[in-house]
DNA sequence: GATAGTGTTTTTGGATCCAAAATTGGGCAG
DNA sequence: CTGCCCAATTTTGGATCCAAAAACACTATC
């Protein structure tokens, strides 16, 4: 599924790894929790090592957080992180924008279109699909900057927060899915004139104002968990 | 040394992935050299399961590969790889710079003239140290930026080109010299001005124009293997 | 002489073992 | 009843073991 896979690797690591991603990012292993290298290796139906390995990668990715004799905890993002890294990944997006402009076809031009068509408001209510569709919309972006380094460096910060998407989905105010829609239309319409700057610019203010919200429900969640 | 260093995790296996990553970036081990588990076990003094890990976790920041059933190597970065980086680099490094306008102070600011005045060209013939203390010139600029993520993320696109240093200063032009300290002079005076537009302009040229002398340099090494 | 096939050796990868550190629970004292 | 300390249990981390895969070398055959 993923082309830009650099390395195969050792399969069962990798396959490990990607499950335990794959558990935390969904919301399944909830943030803070503690990761048991030996319950992980029965769930998964392999040994320990593999298991190890996997966390050490995860650990690196800056997912889970893996203290000396202590054993690996998911990390809980501060908001100021979440913050952080948005503008760092804002800046990183505009980049792919100005760079998409000078590499533009018809075809992915459309094909970005279609995309955005199953985020327009009022089709259906927001679940995992429009998500996904989403995540395509920008991951297409990338595809068309044609920088392999930028697309990684991006999806690295985007899994770097474990976004628990159903939770993510029933705190979206419509309001929201409004905005997104608008202003992808608005980087639409500057891809299509080609007008570099304003793409950028469009961009980075997407970014950051997703950015926000991710780092508001963050606010909201750790006010939830104390009082319960 | 790093305070930025966000995990203290399991002692040594960290240690033994610091020593083979400076290993690696020093030349002593060469790029694209085999990295066998045993041998390196028995060099660092440990077993071979915190070498497997921490093969692991250079393999997540790209500076080695590991294929399925073969080991691991020292991955071989081609001329285009180097440049796709660094242009990311280059935008990061700029936005680190406009962000150090409005946090700068004039001990920071003095600093930087200090660190980057051990570059000033005719002191001395280019060595390991004035390699270090260029790098000191980009970490200061990115602690003043005062975003954590922004640093690290030069920092992994940084770690993944071994650059031997050794060999990069024997090659190194006077000409380059010349033009480091010029750039890195007109990046001071922007960030005195606190002309932030400058500022992020003139250091994304700097760094463009570093990777690509690092980019020329890896063409030069392939083409230099080839005749032996 | 070159090439294919086979047996040996080396090396990786997964599983298991053992010791050390941490958490937990219970008991004892204040 | 509360707090502290010590023992038992759990869990991590490093080392070792074993099987499978790959590299290598040798031989036999065309």
């Amino acid at each position: 599924m993923d082309a830009s896979t650099p390395t195969a690797s050792s399969a069962l690591v990798d396959e490990t790894a990607a499950a335990i991603r794959a558990r935390i990012m969904s919301g399944e292993i909830p943030i803070g929790a503690q990761l048991r290298q030996a319950e992980l290796a029965k769930t998964l139906g392999v040994s320990r090592t593999p298991v190890r390995e996997a966390l050490r990668q995860l650990q690196t990715g800056g997912l889970i957080e893996v203290v000396p004799n202590r054993g690996a905890v998911v990390r809980v993002p501060a908001p100021w992180e979440v913050r952080e890294a948005y503008e760092v990944r804002a800046e990183l997006e505009g980049l792919a924008c100005e760079r998409a402009v000078r590499r533009l076809t018809r075809d992915s031009l459309a094909e970005l279109r279609e995309t955005n068509e199953l985020l327009r408001p009022g089709d259906a209510p927001p679940n995992p699909a429009s998500h996904a569709a989403n995540d395509r919309f920008h991951t297409l972006i990338h595809q068309i900057a044609g920088n392999e380094r930028l697309a990684k460096v991006i999806k690295e910060i985007n899994e770097a927060f474990p976004r628990n998407v159903s939770a993510l989905v029933l705190q979206e105010h419509p309001r929201h899915r409004d905005d997104n829609f608008a202003e992808h239309e608005r980087i639409l319409a500057a891809l299509t004139a080609e007008d570099a700057e304003t793409a950028r610019r469009e961009m980075l203010t997407h970014v950051l104002s997703a950015g926000e919200q991710l780092a508001r429900w963050y606010e909201r969640r750790s006010a939830t968990v104390f009082k319960g």
